[in-house]
DNA sequence: GTGAAAGCGCTAACAA
DNA sequence: TTGTTAGCGCTTTCAC
């Protein structure tokens, strides 16, 4: 029995900063009133063999009463991994705000970390930041491991992660044996696209991106113009221009012949869908627009955007349960999750009749 | 001299678990590569004025030669208070993803929270489990401070951050000495809104929310009929039915007279917008419609949305400075930021020439 | 099956 | 100004 640790140490503390505090239980607390030592409880919230059921469930009893769990600043510092994933978005606050993708991300991750003890520390930094914060979260252990989001060419994160020791799961396409990766399954998505264009009629397409840097977005970019071109299409590649006057009519300028823009994101879409028409550009009887993301927003817009729904939930527990490997030391290979899906709305419609084209019909 | 920690007692258990993890560097080291004591780096690290310039130089130098941090987890261990925000967001995947307000709170808190050395933990939790989880996070001291949002009437967290001793800041308006609230000062938008639709010729107004347990709802419901009774509008209260079979159908149904809505949400005003005109309804010539909140949501769909937008990033900026206080052992007293301010879009127009009503003209 | 004791990395009185 | 020392709350060998 414990009659030295029945009163510990606390006391005199909670006696100076009374009213404020409710002096939190320890360990010792609630071994004192399940009459046992500190280690008996340890090995029961560790999941130790060495403990009879009786004990135990004393054990228990005397923590729940305490409303007493293991202090998890304690835990770290005696071994035991932390459970906290950093997802560290450089983005400014703006260009966060306007993809529904992050809140689906968070949405998605939410659920599966918490089935395994974790938590998600999240913070948005200047990309002057960006490797000072991982640094620093990491060399803090702050965080037991990375996300890594919106992965650009030649990414110094790769490398950092790699430096740093930290475990890292990355969404999108895999770069590094030593990051497994999560990727949506895309090739079945150009096809379905350029499928369901070229039913309409569609022979010119542009692409629309505003992230350049994005590996996701370059790949996207490679991928679209072979799969277009194998279709005997005429694919072009546009940069939306968020400084320009008018980003909406400059990528309509540029768009030059074709009938069709497969654009990037939602945020980008809509702002198309929207202006158009006030420039004279009806969709999408004059032009079909068609989302690479999807989200509640391509529901608002009027016509509602066809658009590619993403896995988005699926992948966030992949990466969960890469993560989870990963820190056990089991091996952890990058994951292909469901492919994307082309949503038909009303955003894409037949192309119209063409004037200067007389061996094509509507 | 630290001649005997020169070698910390690591150096085995790097040998051990060799390729992976580059062994993070201890205070020790950082002390031994100083030739100081472990307790001068401490004592530079908490700004302590016991070191003279020199060392303190000294000792910076060789902590970033290591790229050391004091390890947060010790840190916490040995008295020094966690830097942790929690957010308990109590909302199903699919309401969190809709409300642009998180996003742009989120992207608000960041950047503050990073300033004073504090990162943010965010999960979405169902209602059954909100108070395990605010209960859990607090005795396992993973998170040293909640901020409380979508409060509730007669909200159980207000009690149960006051029991558990959690530093806690609402956002809202305020329930409690003990929790310290930021609050957007509102009496003004009622009476600019309602100045706004009067000058355009309308009398009855209808205010569409859909969320009636939160306390702000009631508030505003509450504020909003006094507001108009006061300029002998004629106020209606609707709840928007998600449930419904068609729920801008069934708010239009129900709004009588009402000549324009004023919604809650984006989301909701959304809706209202693109679908209204599919049942007849054009919206601004026949029907105005204000939404209660604004971001790049507002501006995506024709007509454009009149909105009143709430200083989020101020109050998640306040929100952390009284954050700051509270833990501090501060007083930290309740804040109201700036007014919502109406920024007129194409969504609200003149009250369409009443056929009924002769006395008035268009 | 249970407890004593050492230690995790750090902070903070207190000495020197 | 600097170092010694004793914790913080927990985990984990290793005796008992």
């Amino acid at each position: 029995m414990y009659a030295a640790l029945q009163d510990p140490v606390k006391p005199l503390l909670s006696d100076t900063m009374n009213d404020k505090k409710p002096a939190r239980a320890t360990i010792a607390a609630v071994a004192a009133r399940a009459g046992v030592s500190p280690s008996a409880v340890s090995h029961v919230f560790n999941g130790r063999p060495n403990v009879s059921a009786a004990t135990a469930a004393r054990i228990r009893s005397a923590a729940d009463e305490l409303h007493w769990r293991p202090n998890y600043a304690s835990r770290k510092v005696s071994g035991r991994g932390g459970r906290s994933l950093g997802l560290v978005v450089t983005r400014s606050g703006d260009t966060f705000e306007r993809d529904p993708f992050f809140m689906r991300l968070i949405a998605g991750l939410t659920e599966p970390l918490a089935a395994i003890g974790w938590s998600l520390s999240l913070t948005l930094v200047r990309d002057t930041d960006e490797e000072r914060v991982y640094r620093e979260w990491w060399s803090e252990q702050r965080v037991d491991a990375f996300l890594l989001v919106d992965v650009r060419d030649d990414d110094p994160r790769i490398l950092q992660v790699r430096e740093l020791g930290a475990p890292a799961v990355l969404l999108g396409a895999p770069v590094d044996d030593l990051v497994p990766a999560v990727t949506v399954h895309d090739d079945a998505a150009y096809e379905e696209v350029l499928e369901h264009l070229a039913a309409l009629g569609h022979r010119a397409i542009s692409r629309v991106s505003d992230s350049p840097g994005l590996v996701h977005s370059r790949e996207r970019d490679r991928r679209f113009v072979e799969a277009a071109e194998r279709r005997g299409m005429t694919p072009t590649v546009l940069h939306w221009e968020p400084s320009a006057e008018d980003p909406v009519a400059d990528v309509l300028r540029r768009s030059g012949a074709a009938t069709a823009l497969l654009v990037d994101s939602e945020a980008m879409a809509a702002e198309i869908i929207a202006h158009a028409p006030e420039l004279g550009v009806r969709v999408p009887e004059q032009l079909s627009v068609i989302a690479w993301e999807d989200s509640w927003v391509s529901t608002l817009v009027r016509p509602r955007i066809t658009a590619l729904d993403a896995p988005v939930e699926e992948s966030a527990r992949t990466a969960v349960k890469l993560l989870e490997q990963l820190v056990n030391g089991e091996r952890a290979v990058s994951q292909t999750v469901s492919a994307r899906r082309l949503i038909v709305r009303e955003s894409t419609a037949r192309v119209p009749a063409p004037a200067p084209d007389p061996d094509r019909e509507g």
